[in-house]
DNA sequence: CCTTCTTATGAAAACGCTTTCAAAAATGTG
DNA sequence: CACATTTTTGAAAGCGTTTTCATAAGAAGG
């Protein structure tokens, strides 16, 4: 098919004749093993070097080696939520010398499987999977085949996969104790899809925040969303038009939040003055908004990079264990909040400013 | 070295057997060839989906056939900018079933020339460079292997690379232009590392627009910069300080003018009452600052699917011919600048508002 | 100095596919 | 109906590695 001619190419068998060795050993010198006298391991090297030699890939995960590539499904590109994790999966995967196939199921659930079966045909060595859509699909293959994976921001909950995921309860409890301490009492939420497990416990640690302070749960104060900035702009309208409208938001995301303020700006409301608003994941653009957005971090980069540590183990030492990490969030506090009729609080906190 | 068993999959002559043919059939029905009877043709099809047939691309490829991934080599994940890019190139690959590998260089030089090398060892079918560093240390190979490859916003010029680009001097200029006619007179400019071409053509736009208006190159305006915030921030802090300090700054890239609108915060300036900025790409969080900001759009999603376009075609039927495709920029006007001592100047255009 | 046990080495068999090559079957021609 | 074509098919040779297996060379033991 393809028209270059890769005989150019050198191959193993191109250094031992070099070396004046059988290529057995050449493989042997390249996988580092022992059972290669001091010599004849340094002729092969220069010969390598003088050659330019560089191993191929596919050759050596068809007989058997490992392909040295992990796997990446997420839901796309180009956000700032998977834009972070993308950077701390990449981060490890350099440090330990794995490459990296990125697969974008644009939102598709049947894409997943698709790619799931192919990348687990030899492709490559584990998977990682970002926010799955619908992810009982193939985990029960995956784990029945015993293919290394990692699951990020689970959906729903199994016992059988390893995953990584962020208290998004606490998280989500804490911001509204913290809005409530501010003096807000009408506080609205502009929820995510409540397909996503991290979606509905941010919704319950909003219910039982309120429960907790003797604030009665009103309906009509939350919205669903996608975490998308559009819908959320659509949801935060409503909110602001309602007679008695919220003094405070909250967004499910900080996309959400992104989509609350243009809501509020339209709406000729002051952002913290006349409404407070809060979102969630803290990703690098919240800093940069103005007002600065207050958020709930999720350590993204972090949960990015342990999950990939998680998956290297268990391909480097397969121990089957089922490991399961949950991340502790933090309350950013920047300046999208202020005390109800209060003066500003812009109490700045932590790595709040302008970040990297 | 993996443990897990890989005889359990299914392979191309479980599929003749089922089928009652030689596996050479089955490879003929795979790749769609002609001279294989309806009959056996169907039989084959029948066997693949009964036993869950998938085909392994690593054998694939190595037995010359082609391997359906494409190399992206980038300097950097989870920056807005290459974020655009990625996902106009997975698009495409996505439309013509490719799939995407890709590798972070994090601004090393040299790991460019070792992934290059490897990318070229049989895993992929093409590549595509997003700003390279160093091209220069392995372009000339690539080309002599006649590998497909396509560099987006190549540093330099050589006559042998497809190159795809946008119109940096003629956006520079523009924009330049349009402070001018706002009144502006010291206008500031946060410049990018002069390694990259497209700094320097921004830089000569800039220049040329001053000087065809009358007005004075003053290189006390002038900071070098790395297109990153923080660098940004600080050369934005110098400026302010400046005894005459500039009424407008233009920011080579929108991720600088974050930098520069952190500055002003901090200067007390407001924006754009006090001081009007302009940025350099139109990512999405451009929109999503307050004052949004008015900013020279590059079509970052629609370069992604040019290279890639381009790049798959000279795959599947190489012609040898190199191309350069230079895309045009566009002003996008927003709220971050206003006439000099005048009135705010907001008439937002086209698609300048909520971002998807 | 001759066994026995390591350690080092090469030959050769996979790995799962594509692609010749040649033979067999089907079709067309006079 | 014999012969020349064309289409269909299977056998087998790679592709560049890893890995097993058997052998050759050294070291250790008596």
């Amino acid at each position: 098919m393809s028209s270059r001619d890769r005989r150019q190419d050198v191959t193993i068998k191109d250094v031992a004749q070099a070396a004046g060795v059988s290529y057995a050993t050449v493989s042997r010198v390249i996988n580092n093993y022992k059972h290669v006298t001091p010599d004849k391991r340094e002729r092969v090297v220069n010969a390598m070097i003088r050659l330019g030699y560089v191993v191929n890939q596919q050759a050596r995960s068809l007989a058997g080696g490992h392909s040295g590539v992990i796997g990446l499904l997420v839901p796309d590109v180009g956000n700032g939520y998977i834009g972070e994790v993308i950077r701390g999966i990449d981060a490890e995967l350099a440090a330990n010398q794995y490459d990296l196939m990125l697969y974008t199921t644009h939102r598709h659930p049947s894409k997943e499987s698709m790619y799931v079966a192919t990348l687990t045909r030899g492709m490559t060595d584990g998977l990682l999977l970002l926010l799955p859509l619908n992810p009982s699909a193939y985990l029960d293959a995956l784990h029945q085949k015993q293919f290394p994976y990692v699951v990020i921001d689970h959906q729903g909950f199994d016992d059988f996969s390893p995953t990584i995921i962020a208290r998004n309860f606490v998280g989500a409890y804490n911001a509204i104790r913290y809005l409530i301490d501010l003096g807000h009492r009408r506080i609205g939420f502009v929820a995510g899809t409540p397909e996503l497990a991290s979606a509905i416990e941010r919704l319950n640690g909003y219910k039982q925040a309120l429960r907790d302070c003797g604030l009665e749960f009103d309906p009509a104060l939350v919205e669903n969303g996608d975490f998308q900035q559009p819908t959320a702009y659509a949801a935060a309208t409503r909110l602001f038009a309602l007679a008695d409208r919220p003094t405070a938001i909250f967004a499910a995301s900080d996309i959400s939040a992104f989509g609350v303020y243009d809501a509020a700006y339209m709406a000729g409301l002051r952002i913290p003055q006349d409404v407070s608003i809060i979102g969630f994941d803290d990703i690098p653009q919240a800093a940069n908004t103005h007002p600065r957005l207050t958020t709930v971090r999720q350590p993204l980069y972090e949960m990015g990079r342990q999950a990939t540590r998680m998956l290297l183990e268990e391909i480097e030492c397969p121990s089957g264990v089922v490991r399961r990490i949950e991340f502790d969030t933090e309350l950013i506090i920047r300046d999208s909040c202020q005390p109800l009729n209060g003066l500003p609080s812009s109490q700045t906190v932590g790595r709040g400013g302008a970040s990297v």
